[in-house]
DNA sequence: ATGAAAGCGCTAACAC
DNA sequence: GTGTTAGCGCTTTCAT
């Protein structure tokens, strides 16, 4: 049909208006869907504004009302799958209401946080779900607070920031997941976790700036403590951020005489990868070394043996922090909530008595 | 520091120009670093943005320029890994460059495409990358090209379009995949893959409206040819959208004395849902039945046998169609662009001789 | 029920 | 170099 040059100028309601022989204002109340019309001069324009292929400008009204129909979403890394079931509940829940979602990642990086929210407040977002990469900087979020538009936290909770946090129960499930190793007579336990330290050595809590990997290493301390073993701080292991990373902490975990016979992984691509050097240096899981990780990821039920995971409700928890921002933004007034929402831990076939039992 | 209230009303460049005791214009150039001002005057400015806390407001900014920085990006199913891939391809490529990305879930239904090309339009997204759903029904995609704003294809080619274009080779690397079956000895191969399709007996090529998953079954049909296989459409099965009907696809597939001794699936979630029904009727591969699969997804590497696969460059494809796009927006006029990234095969350990030689 | 006009925050001509 | 002015496309009083 229409084979003629693009658009140049695109249609806007003044055009509209023009076509079908009404004001500026009367067109806008038929196409913005608001104020009263008659039948008559709605039908009328909604006629020029098909023949005219009007394409209403959201950027103007965006401008106008002070409200884009976006949320943004700044997440630490996309390629987690974890993370993908997260935004997927994300944006599901959005749509549903009507909003887009503006997907950002941070890659862990606390400038590209800084950034991408920058970023996502000139663009003037409804509202912001983040999951903040540390606890020590939180100047750019109290500024999206500031700036008056909402903020909800996902997966991590920020002790000096008093806003919407849903998490999981990451203290209780790294307890019960120690419990299962402790209880099958484990002693020597290692627990792998992703924070960005230079360093892959454990010192102290006080090292430790995001909540989900403090409460961890909490619970899984705790656990240990519990059965009665004495400094299972030395086998905790930090910075396994990258593949690479994790394959020199586990090479070395596991080249001493007195290497751990368990291993609790803070995230699946740390267990994948750790299962992969295992797998590599002949040793059998659970034979030789069992494996917990946390996150029920796909190949977790496809390695033989499949492995024992703690069960995070991921969509879930993306589809808990939107309809909690979506409540805020549309100006409910009422105390931060902090939402936990539980896990569970589906047992497979990696966990096996130590081997130096036998 | 700042506890008060928060800010109602944004500040902005006139806020900025009165605080600087300059006009609107000259705050303005300082602020959006365009025109020449002199070292006094943008001292003033810029000491005058930071006392009072001054964010551009993008919305405003885009409307006067008619550029939003953004692109937008509708894809099949984030939660592929194949797709996740390519996103943070394109991602970082638009990052790069400057610009932002929205991305929105078509789940593979052209209603949802159409709804999320009419948002991403709306916003005046600078340009748009799709991974079209089917190759019927493009209307939403002229109408793009229309707007005026730069269109480019990801992962399927329409013939109908002819757009910046980025696909493997999707026939060839069908073939080749194939081919390493039939090499092998087997004459009972299944193709199985995700159209959506009511039935999943295949009849012809015609019904068939996405160029990827076209050309993937040409070319697995013509290898089968090649290597004498008559009927080889027999075990053509389509329709395998979610893993209940994938299931559903491999028990029937499975359940006939007849069955066939190889199995190509057309991307890793079909492979990995396929695995679980093989392995759970206790089959073993490859001494059972061999696999293939497209995408060198995590799980494929774990398994035992880890499985053969056709390693799809998805991280690569999203840079390259970025690329384009990113150049078309810079303006450049030239003949639309058809890239075809090659692919090859990772041989693993899961094909093998077809069990009936025994 | 409809219209006229102002204004959102910014950029872009065009003067001076 | 800096200021003035006029929009961008829409919504929103305020009249009529």
């Amino acid at each position: 049909m229409n084979n003629s040059t693009p658009t140049i100028r695109s249609v806007t309601v003044a055009d509209v208006a023009r076509e079908a022989r009404v004001s500026k204002a009367t067109a806008a109340r038929v196409l913005g869907g608001y104020g009263v019309v008659s039948d008559k001069v709605r039908g009328d324009v909604l006629a020029a504004a098909k023949a005219l292929d009007y394409r209403p400008n959201e950027l103007a009204r965006s401008m106008t009302t002070g409200k884009s129909g976006i949320i943004g979403v700044v997440v630490g890394d996309i390629e987690n799958s974890f993370f993908s079931f997260a935004v997927r509940g994300i944006s599901d829940t959005a749509r549903a209401a009507g909003f887009n979602v503006i997907l950002a990642n941070s890659g862990e990086q606390i400038e590209a946080e800084k950034a991408a929210v920058r970023v996502l407040i000139g663009k003037r977002v409804d509202g912001l779900i983040v999951t903040p990469s540390e606890s020590r900087d939180v100047s750019h979020l109290r500024d999206i607070h500031r700036s008056g538009r909402p903020l909800a936290l996902l997966d991590r909770a920020l002790p000096d920031l008093d806003v919407d946090t849903v998490t999981v129960d990451d203290r209780d499930a790294a307890m019960r997941a120690t419990r299962i190793l402790t209880d099958t007579g484990h002693r020597d336990i290692a627990y792998v976790t992703a924070v960005d330290f230079s360093e892959h050595e454990y010192r102290d809590l006080e090292q430790i700036y995001t909540s989900s990997v403090r409460e961890r290493i909490e619970g899984f301390l705790a656990a240990c403590r519990d059965a009665g073993i004495v400094t299972p701080e030395r086998f905790v292991r930090l910075g396994a951020t990258k593949p690479e990373e994790t394959r020199a902490i586990t090479d070395k975990l596991l080249s001493t005489p007195e290497r751990p016979t368990a291993i609790l992984a803070s995230d699946s691509l740390i267990a994948i990868e750790m299962f992969k050097v295992i797998r590599e240096r002949g040793l059998r899981v659970p034979e030789d070394i069992s494996l917990i990780t946390f996150h029920d990821a796909d190949w977790t039920s496809v390695t033989s043996p499949p492995i024992t995971v703690v069960d995070q409700p991921a969509y879930m928890l993306g589809k808990v922090v939107t309809e909690l921002l979506l409540r805020r933004i549309e100006g409910k007034v009422r105390p931060p909530e902090r939402v936990i929402v539980p896990t569970s831990i589906i047992q497979r076939g990696s966990v096996g008595p130590p081997f130096r039992e036998k």
